[in-house]
DNA sequence: CGACCGTTTGAGAATTCTCAACACAGGTGG
DNA sequence: CCACCTGTGTTGAGAATTCTCAAACGGTCG
């Protein structure tokens, strides 16, 4: 699915949509090497507190930020998707603080560090767009510490199948059909809550004729409401929706 | 305590701790422009979705960074100390998704972002340390993300006492007896609890003979207990060593 | 077919919240 | 100087949400 369009091309179109980009940027962007790397469902891409010297762009499949400590305990702090980078901060702290691990088989594509610094170094722009980039994940995290913070766990459900929705939709997916590539343990640990408790949230939604999860995926049937019940607003994703405008007048990209 | 040292000393000293600045980085560094402003409590230095061209630094007093949605609902998301940049990420994301509030009677610099960019597109080493602050930034929200999905009420408190006594520490506080410049209301709303909630956890600690929280600061009689309780650990924090160890020499703190 | 992973459901237990009341300090105005 | 008022901390009791433990089910894959 939307394989015609590489998960480069959409990292740096969104790139190029938060940033201005000369078109010398965007070429020496889209000529990144980087090495294919195929990752079974539950590896680790990154240990916590390993040196890495690359950074992992999300081809397919679904990658996970996992803080875990010594007794097991396990809190998923951030999904990434198709045309995410997952750790373009580990350019500036090598040293993962947390780990990386496939929620489903995924393809990710390694980025050497050397190269993105060369291009930050060289462009103030780019050193810029990246910075900006990571900006926009941390914002994700403040946006997760509120859900778990202050909303019910029905609520931070909605919220997260809410922003789901939206990046789906700014990658060119349905934004009312979407896979899901994780199980509700993984969403349980995204939530803060057992996986039980979200089973009984998901009959919730679904008895409410919002949203059905099924093996195949999400498919929302009132969004509007389920961002209400999620308490949530799109802002803090800047994704404008530039990008969901331009995708209308033209080329869908099939599904 | 520490007062002979500005803030402004205080944040270029951490900088070029965790970034090998040449000194007339530093130097240019010390000489940004900036406006002393003075915050009563309760009074916000940035709201949701304002556009600001400046950043602000603390110098005295406490932060909040609020995450808030229309029916009120409130969560702190992070918390600032003397030498902390409350918002350098503005310089890539001018319009706020969050709020800024003062906790306690406060005094913040304002530094132009003009300023800032100036010496980032100048210097990749000034724009790297910048990038590297705020991704410490992102580590911390990461971590609070950890504490509320997966830690009991008890261990959130002891993980916010730790940290922030690993943070005075930093700064040159005594890390057993600092300021505290927050409200059991305020460590609620960090928490994600009700204050009734963490009056009663206060208790425990108290009672447990690990913690005294008082109207004058935290007073912390175990702290390897405490981290312990609040499955802590500092790592994410990249402040260690430098200046904890110069003085301990080789031994660790926790573990 | 059997094993396994993920989902589903039930029942009782634990944690945390809500509501309510009171104490205590500091500041304000009479 | 006192009365009052507000913000903060403290405590109690019952209620609500979420967890834990346990069991069963269905699909998938070797």
């Amino acid at each position: 699915m939307n394989d015609s369009l590489g998960a480069l091309e959409l990292w740096v179109d969104r790139l190029g949509r938060r940033t201005r980009l000369g078109s010398p940027e965007v070429e020496s962007l889209l000529a990144l090497a980087h090495r294919r790397e195929s990752i079974a469902k539950g590896r680790d891409l990154v240990r916590q507190g390993e040196a890495v010297e690359a950074a992992c762009l999300v081809a397919s499949g679904t990658i996970g930020r996992f803080k875990q400590n010594r007794d097991g305990l396990r809190q998923l702090a951030a999904i990434y998707i198709k045309g995410d980078m997952s750790d373009l901060h580990s350019v500036v702290m090598p040293i993962s603080a947390t780990e990386l691990t496939a929620l489903q088989d995924s393809v990710v594509l390694r980025i050497d560090h050397h190269g993105l610094r060369e291009l930050a170094c060289r462009s103030p722009l780019v050193a810029e767009a990246f910075w900006r980039d990571t900006t926009v994940d941390a914002n994700i995290a403040t946006e997760r510490v509120f859900a778990l913070g202050r909303l019910s766990a029905l609520s931070r459900i909605a919220h997260l199948l809410s922003e789901l929705s939206v990046r789906h939709e700014a990658i060119g997916d349905d934004p009312c059909a979407f896979p899901l590539h994780m199980s509700q343990v993984h969403i349980a640990e995204a939530t803060g809550l057992t996986s039980v408790h979200v089973n009984r949230m998901f009959r919730e939604l679904r008895e409410r004729g919002l949203v059905e999860v099924t093996r195949l995926g999400a498919v929302i049937h009132d969004r509007a409401q389920l961002a209400k019940i999620g308490q949530f607003s799109p802002d803090y994703l800047h994704l404008p929706q530039v990008g969901i405008e331009r995708r209308a007048e033209g080329t869908h990209l099939h599904r």
